[in-house]
RNA sequence: GCCGGGGUGGCGGAAUGGUAGACGCGCUGGACUCAAAAUCCAGUGUUGGCAACAACAUGAGGGUUCGAGUCCCUCCCCCGGCACCA
């Protein structure tokens, strides 16, 4: 009798599935569709390991369960590949992108196909392909005609390394999100999308996603709705206004001085002479400090007075306009209007320089800045004794009348910066004409293919290399025929991926992005799993995306991904994260020369703890998982082996089928870990029952061909070995879920537990059908209760139905 | 500080308010073997006891309940995210 040996038998398998395309996805109508996507990989050049095999594993037992429970499955691969790791390969070797992203991927696929993973190939896309970014092109030229992209100049994002702009998103705690080092501020033109204008219906529609708290209210605190209003204040002296976005316009009488950010445009102007010097050095202080240094919270408020003083509109007290950079040039309109006894910050502030303090809101704590409390108001003129919530609207209409002051939304998040200056994304498709400006190339010129260059090395201007070629930008014009340049920066790579899962609907499509039937078919996307760290970025890009499309009518759903998962991770053995310079790298590649194969890999992957919890990878565990199946596997050579036999028990059936129950019931649940460890029970139950009744009998072929079954989704190489060397004709894995005779499972007898106040001190064994006054009698009889009753009767009794009984004395 | 997720044996973890610790790892013992590996079988929360058994036990402390890992309150710790957002 042969071992089970997975090299053997998995490479073998994998060819076949492929040659016989059973994961092929067709749009079929008579089955419900279901659409599982994994986040395609960033070829970053890094190798995968078993923390990335998770998240293909988790898409792959869904996609697996769904196709044996009669689901028509689109379960897709592909490769996100512009970014700068081909890039910097290029700049290194001197060697087009393109060729370490075609190792790359054909690694990676290999990767992925001797996992046993059912992907379905004929769909692969790459987004570095022309026939994938003429789509991103045409996407981002819809983007321009529904005037959502544009170009503007500013302060820019810049990462010195990766000498490019980055999204307010790419910069994390002041540095890049890419390459760790800290951000610099440029002041550059480039392309933007206008993300803000759909802030609103991005924060609506996630109610309705079955997405998991932590992401929405990601999501939420990055959009940062907040809603208040605009109040303008007056100088003193001059026509300047000042004006300042608050939540809390109830405390305008409260406002007794001013802060504007120290990069507030109108700073210089309402300096007195006075006050110059000190006003110019504070600022220049405030640019010197890095973004990491002004976000450190505990730090001392500091500030200077400017000399100038504005009008409180409440009750034209002259107060004082300080800058400070507690206040933030990008948020609101960098100023504020500062309440001491009504928020933290003005509260240290006004303690610090001796500004005046004086409470609006009536509330317990006078020594102390209140910064949520409602109550009555006070020293607040004909709004005195009014509630908070609404002076707060009261002084805004009143103050509107006279115009200086307006509702007014205000949100944390900006809008989307896309140029890159890279060689490796995909060009932005605009020409620039000395008389017609930004001009649009026509949708027959696309897509611009990214020209071959002889350096990759940015220019030291801070131009993407493609300014450099000539002939790429030297074109004319398509409006008026004259010289014209083409834009040279290429875009973000994230605009590839907010979209990529509407082209695996129709990835092959030469005259649209995808059919919109196609789209309609198959998107949303079902179970979107990945990992939590593209929270924001991804998610809230691509959902930007899909919404702008549904706007234009390319599509009829507003949210691309009904429900997202986030796998836990999987950490090194050490409790730390995998990363090659700790050296606690653990990969596939390795565990399966090492002999395990990929199916006892999968299985650790799941069985190691619910599958939306972090995890550290067990060396030792592997081996629990491997021999599981090489006792399945044995189960059946055995039974294989054996004489034919007539016998029959009940035991089998009844194991199976509470099995079957447990699996297919954690199944929809996701309850992987359990589902596996209900197996196992089942198999080291047959392992005794094979002690006592003979293993050649058609009981135990069906018992084992269910078993298979139910392991099929999680181990699909052993599986489909078995399932054939049983005799079954076809795949496995389009087999029909097996389904459970309820009626094996109702017991003749049932285990009563009893307790004396809440302590379980006996149980006994009783006949299912047994009435409560059987079970008390008996009960009070078993000679350890009785001990306990000492004679008397129990003050209280309770009787939970064929389960439990507690007297109470 | 705020938001989200956690805290259960030596370890990973399991438990619709009803026998806490399923399943796996590890460990101990046994069978097989000349021997080892592999495999199979049994045991394994802690303390006391030869044992039956008893007490203790789900981060800490309170509460609700006949009964709490599970529900409520207060607090501590760990992980992830955000962080002077007016």
């Amino acid at each position: 009798m042969k071992r089970y040996n997975p090299k053997e038998i998995e490479p073998k398998w994998q060819k076949t599935w492929e040659e016989q395309g059973i994961y092929r996805a067709s749009e079929d109508p008579s089955k419900p569709k279901r659409y599982v996507l994994e986040f395609f990989p960033y070829l970053s050049g890094a190798a995968m390991h078993v923390g990335h095999v998770r998240n293909y594993a988790i898409g792959d037992v869904i996609a697996r369960f769904a196709r044996m429970q009669g689901q028509n499955v689109l379960h897709p691969m592909g490769w996100d590949a512009f970014g700068l790791p081909a890039e910097n390969y290029a700049i290194k070797t001197g060697n087009s992108p393109s060729l370490m992203i075609k190792e790359a991927s054909a690694k990676f696929k290999e990767q992925l196909a001797q996992m046993g993973f059912s992907y379905d190939w004929s769909r692969e896309i790459n987004s570095s392909d022309p026939s994938y970014y003429k789509w991103t092109q045409w996407l981002f030229l819809l983007l321009y005609k529904r005037g959502l992209a544009y170009q503007q100049t500013g302060l820019q994002w810049w990462c010195p390394v990766d000498k490019t702009v980055l999204a307010n998103e790419q910069v994390e705690a002041g540095k890049c999100w890419r390459c760790g080092s800290d951000v610099e501020k440029k002041s550059l033109k480039q392309w933007f999308f206008k993300i803000t204008e759909y802030a609103d219906r991005l924060l609506e529609d996630l109610g309705d996603l079955e997405w998991s708290d932590a992401i929405k209210t990601m999501q939420r605190n990055w959009i940062g709705k907040s809603t208040g209003a605009e109040i303008d204040f007056k100088l003193a002296e001059g026509s300047e206004v000042i004006r300042v976005f608050t939540t809390r316009a109830d405390t305008l009488f409260g406002a007794t001085f001013m802060v504007l950010a120290p990069e507030h445009p109108l700073v210089k102007r309402i300096t007195t002479t006075g006050q110059k010097k000190s006003i110019e050095d504070y600022v220049k202080e405030s640019q010197a400090k890095s973004d990491i240094e002004r976000q450190e919270t505990d730090r001392e408020k500091t500030g200077i007075f400017t000399g100038s003083y504005a009008t409180n509109p409440a009750n034209n007290a002259k107060i004082p306009v300080w800058i400070a950079d507690y206040v933030l040039g990008g948020y609101g309109t960098g100023a504020i209007m500062a309440v001491p006894a009504h928020d933290e910050r003005d509260w240290k502030f006004a303690k610090k320089y001796k500004l005046p303090i004086i409470r609006v809101v009536q509330n317990e704590a006078p020594d102390e800045a209140c910064t949520h409390d409602e109550g009555l108001m006070m020293n607040s003129g004909i709004y005195d004794d009014m509630r908070s919530e609404e002076a707060r609207e009261q002084i805004v209409a009143d103050l509107n009348k006279s115009g200086v002051a307006d509702e007014h939304v205000n949100y944390k998040i900006r809008d989307w910066l896309i140029s890159r200056q890279r060689y490796w994304g995909a060009p932005i498709p605009i020409i620039h004409c000395p008389k017609d400006g930004a001009v649009a190339v026509p949708e027959d010129q696309l897509p611009v293919i990214i020209p071959e260059i002889e350096s990759y090395e940015p220019s030291g201007d801070g131009r993407s290399p493609l300014a450099r070629v000539e002939e790429f930008v030297n074109v004319p014009c398509p409006k008026c025929g004259g010289p014209a340049e083409r834009e040279t920066d290429t875009m973000d790579g994230f605009a590839c991926s907010s979209w990529y899962f509407l082209r695996f609907a129709d990835p092959h499509n030469a005259n649209a992005a995808f059919d919109k039937s196609k789209a309609e078919f198959w998107l949303p996307v079902d179970d979107y799993i990945g990992g939590a760290d593209h929270a924001v970025m991804h998610l809230l890009y691509a959902r930007f995306w899909t919404k702008v499309m549904f706007d234009e009518g390319l599509i009829e759903f507003k949210e691309p991904f009904k429900t997202l998962r986030n796998q836990g991770n999987i950490l090194a053995p050490d409790g730390q994260k995998m990363s090659k310079s700790k050296g606690n790298v653990i990969s596939p590649d390795e565990l399966i020369s090492q002999g395990y194969g990929a199916d006892s890999i999968r299985l650790m992957e799941l069985f190691i703890g619910p599958w939306n919890q972090s995890a550290a990878w067990s060396v030792e565990g592997m081996g629990g998982t491997f021999r599981f199946l090489q006792r399945v596997w044995t189960l059946v050579q055995e039974h294989i082996a054996s004489e034919e036999s007539e016998d029959i028990t009940p035991e089998l059936p009844r194991a199976l089928a509470k099995a079957t129950k447990a699996v297919s019931l954690d199944m929809h649940e996701l309850g992987f870990n359990t589902s596996i460890a209900s197996l196992m029970e089942l198999v080291n139950e047959l392992y005794k029952l094979k002690t006592i009744t003979k293993l050649g009998s058609a009981q135990w072929k069906a018992v084992l061909t269910t078993l298979i079954q139910l392991l099929a989704p999680f181990a699909p190489h052993i599986t489909e070995e078995l399932w054939q060397r049983l005799g079954n004709t076809g795949s496995v894995h389009t087999s029909e879920w097996p389904s459970w005779d309820e009626k094996l499972l109702i017991s003749e007898t049932m285990t009563i537990v009893i307790q004396v106040n809440g302590k379980v001190r006996a149980n006994i064994e009783m006949p299912a059908a047994s009435s409560e006054s059987d079970v008390t009698k008996l009960a009070q009889s078993h000679e350890k209760i009785a001990e306990y009753l000492q004679g008397k009767a129990a003050q209280k009794v309770i009787y939970v139905p064929n389960k439990l009984i507690n007297f109470v004395i």
